[in-house]
DNA sequence: TCTACATACATAAATTATTTATGTATGTTT
DNA sequence: AAACATACATAAATAATTTATGTATGTAGA
């Protein structure tokens, strides 16, 4: 998922994101589009994005639709009422954290 | 660290940073810095603060200088020429994870 | 036709950072 | 005397991710 640390801890934030504004996407469609915005800066590994699918339709923030195209097993994945609750949380936190890390890089922030 | 998972990752740049602010700190000091600089809203543990500190400082990216105040023992750290360039980089990917994260949440971003 | 690459899922073992829970010791405040 | 602050430390457990595989189908090129 790139070389730099930072990104740990904010891949189910992103797929949150993405779905908020997708309705539904399938696991190699998300590691795509990543891929795509980032400019392949930031390449989510399977490794990595399965099991964090799995973990959230297991928590009831996603549902998932199979379906197959092209004789090509699909899984789509869309947020539950649950999930769209906790995306308003993870953004929240993105804020937050972002915030937080602006003050300790540049205490200018923290002066008002 | 706060209860958000975003965090992970973070607190090698955070030391990094403060140490180029300060020229030379102490690991208690340093949580106080943080927990000041952010209202609270991030404390930085011991049990991850002092493990960091001793692998920063076997990779040589920090030295130590131990010395007694009021009859209590302080490490204080300081960067060494490596650590130095060490923080460049870290500083870098923090932008480019910024970057990346706002180009995944804001497309617009993207358009230029 | 064979090979490589893309699509699309999956999982298991290893690695790594951090949390949680302790521990030591001194000094200060109530 | 107890609680809290200062200041270090470490060990076990947890959890996210990497690395390394595996399956299967479809397409493009040599």
């Amino acid at each position: 998922m790139s070389n730099s640390k930072l990104y740990k801890g904010s891949l189910t934030t992103i797929i949150l994101k993405l779905l908020s504004e997708q309705d539904k996407m399938y696991g190699y469609e998300i590691t795509q589009k990543v891929k795509k915005l980032t400019q392949g800066e930031l390449t989510i590994t399977e490794g990595a994005l399965y099991p964090a699918l799995h973990k959230l339709e297991a928590e009831g923030v996603l549902e998932v639709e199979v379906m197959r195209v092209d004789n090509r097993l699909r899984k789509y994945y869309k947020l539950t009422e649950k999930g769209e609750k906790e995306t308003v949380n993870k953004l929240q936190e993105l804020e937050d954290y972002i915030k937080n890390m602006q003050v300790l890089f540049n205490p200018k922030f923290g002066l008002e």
